[in-house]
DNA sequence: CTGAAAGCGCTTACAG
DNA sequence: CTGAAAGCGCTTACAG
């Protein structure tokens, strides 16, 4: 009924436990004969070895685990992240503990100090706001940890982000290209670090024209209170003929809501993050894209690299965004 | 450097290993000027329990873990099962161990095998094609395990579906409702069980009418297969009035075909599983829709009441699906 | 080529 | 209230 364990296996087999560790490692220098006994004992009790336990005595102690800290496994950006690690880890031969943390960080902790107390190899972190200064402790102990589309605070550690205020910048030029002058900023908490750098952007590429900031609303974390938002500034008393959303789901919910005005065609708009099917609304919507996998794999493999060995200081690694123009943000302003 | 163990802990606090570990557990009974020395010690050393460690000795030796294999973490269906199974996990206290098949039965394998080394509790998986009767161990050994999406070949074991077979005849005869009598019938991979059903369910709603099936092509499985598909069936010989996709990424690859030819507000169109902005496209995507947060907190559920002792038959769980009109199907056939 | 002894970090089952 | 001994399932470090 319960699982067979290597002294069963040994007994049944007419070897030492030793002897059976060697055969299911698959060290050589074990006689066939014992090799054929011991492999047959192992088929008629079901025998599977318990990899934890003799990760608690192998040398290193290494359990082919790590442990992802993502924003919510079911974002598409959380999940493309998840996955492009989830590639790397599988050629090391490593699996793979997820788990999400809703912003809260508390939960990120909670979390961090469940997978530490399962003895990950290493973590990978997308750091909800807050400090991560208490992760000290694992890099002292010699645990990888890379963050991952967010800077840390509190703490040094190899980071994998983009550029977001460059990204931002990118964006609002293109609107200005376009002929905007009155340009709307919505954006996430600004909590948020990346928010914050999205902000800052904006205002870089106004500055830059000597272009007066348009209507700014920030704080907006769903899609709802986006599409209440728009509705707000469009109404209000100076209503821009562009719009970048800082978000993903902000930029949904201003969708929502110009189309609700009928004025999809009407208002230019470009988002920060791609979504799936942007290419297929119409006006198709034109965002500055950030690549989720490439970000991934980088990420895992810093873990892996430290893990090889690899010393030196941790570094900040900047990957690219891209303007992908699809129509809503090559709408022109007619004066 | 390396992390500090119970040991390191009961020796500077000048106490035996037992006390830390009563202090560890939060057991009633140790001195208050105990718990205060171990706490100090605890602190100072920066310790945390060996989780794995523990649970190879304690009593059941659960290691809080479920392992989930899943079609690809980072598709939109298998993330939302993803996410709902850890919101269950979590109440439980329980970590998941999650893995991408990709419809690969050896990597399916794989997974498990790994999952099941690294002492999971229980195990959810939703099956790729192929034969899941060597699972038999783990069901013997007392290891739970819940199929998810799709029933398992050659074993008995809890599982949860849709009912893939009604909710295709219901697409289909909302579209012959809507005077369709030439319906295409786009579907994944014929090795896949829920495939074959979505075809059988069409066939049955045809059927049921005495209404002869339009051009039928299996074994599409990406979206460009879709797009073509849909091209060389609209310049076939007897063009559909109606399209039935059987499957999220083929709905999508068949809405570009329609688009590309311009067609999309003259052929109806009603897609198996929902996806997101279905609603925001033109004319919105009438889908059959699933509902994977129901089916994976039902699936992660099974898992806990069996550890939790819950004995019985297996049984196959059938959760409703729900056909959401946005315009696509609901486009009459003029004749 | 093979195995007996010790130990990984912790808990169980006792004894005091 | 506290701790010494044994053991979870495996591997290390030896010895033969």
């Amino acid at each position: 009924m319960s699982r067979a364990t290597l002294r069963d296996v040994a007994l049944l087999a007419g070897v030492s436990p030793k002897t059976v560790s060697r055969v299911v490692n698959r060290e050589p220098g074990v006689t066939e004969a014992k090799v054929t006994a011991v492999t047959a004992a192992i088929e008629k009790l079901g025998y599977r070895p318990n990899f934890t336990a003799s990760s608690l005595r192998r040398a290193g102690g290494r359990t082919a685990t790590i442990g992802v800290v993502l924003e919510n496994v079911a974002n598409p950006f959380s999940s493309s992240l998840h996955r492009a690690m989830e590639d790397v880890a599988r050629e090391h031969g490593v699996s793979i503990l997820a788990g999400s943390v809703d912003e809260d960080p508390a939960r990120e902790r909670d979390l961090i100090n469940i997978f530490a107390g399962r003895q990950v190899d290493g973590l990978v972190v997308a750091p909800a706001s807050g400090n991560q200064g208490y992760l000290t402790t694992e890099l002292l102990a010699g645990t990888p940890v890379v963050f991952v589309d967010r800077p840390p605070v509190g703490i040094q550690a190899d980071t994998v982000v983009i550029d977001n205020r460059a990204g931002a910048r990118r964006a609002v030029e293109h609107l200005i290209a376009h002929g905007h002058h009155t340009i709307g900023y919505l954006g996430d908490l600004r909590s948020i670090a990346t928010a914050r750098d999205r902000l800052q952007g904006y205002r870089d590429a106004l500055a830059d024209q000597g272009i007066r900031p348009g209507p700014v609303v920030e704080d907006v974390h769903t899609e709802r209170e986006a599409e209440q938002a728009v509705h707000r500034m469009l109404a209000g008393s100076r209503p821009p003929t562009a719009l970048f959303t800082a978000q993903n789901l902000v930029t949904i919910g201003a969708i929502r809501a110009l189309r609700a005005l009928r004025r999809q065609h009407a208002v230019a708009l470009v988002g920060f993050d791609d979504f799936p099917l942007a290419d297929l609304l119409e006006p198709g919507v034109t965002v500055v894209a950030q690549d989720p996998t490439a970000m991934g794999r980088l990420a895992a493999s810093l873990v892996f690299r430290r893990l090889a060995g690899e010393s030196g200081e941790p570094a900040v690694h900047e990957i690219p965004t891209r303007l992908i123009p699809r129509g809503s943000g090559e709408i022109q302003n007619v004066v």
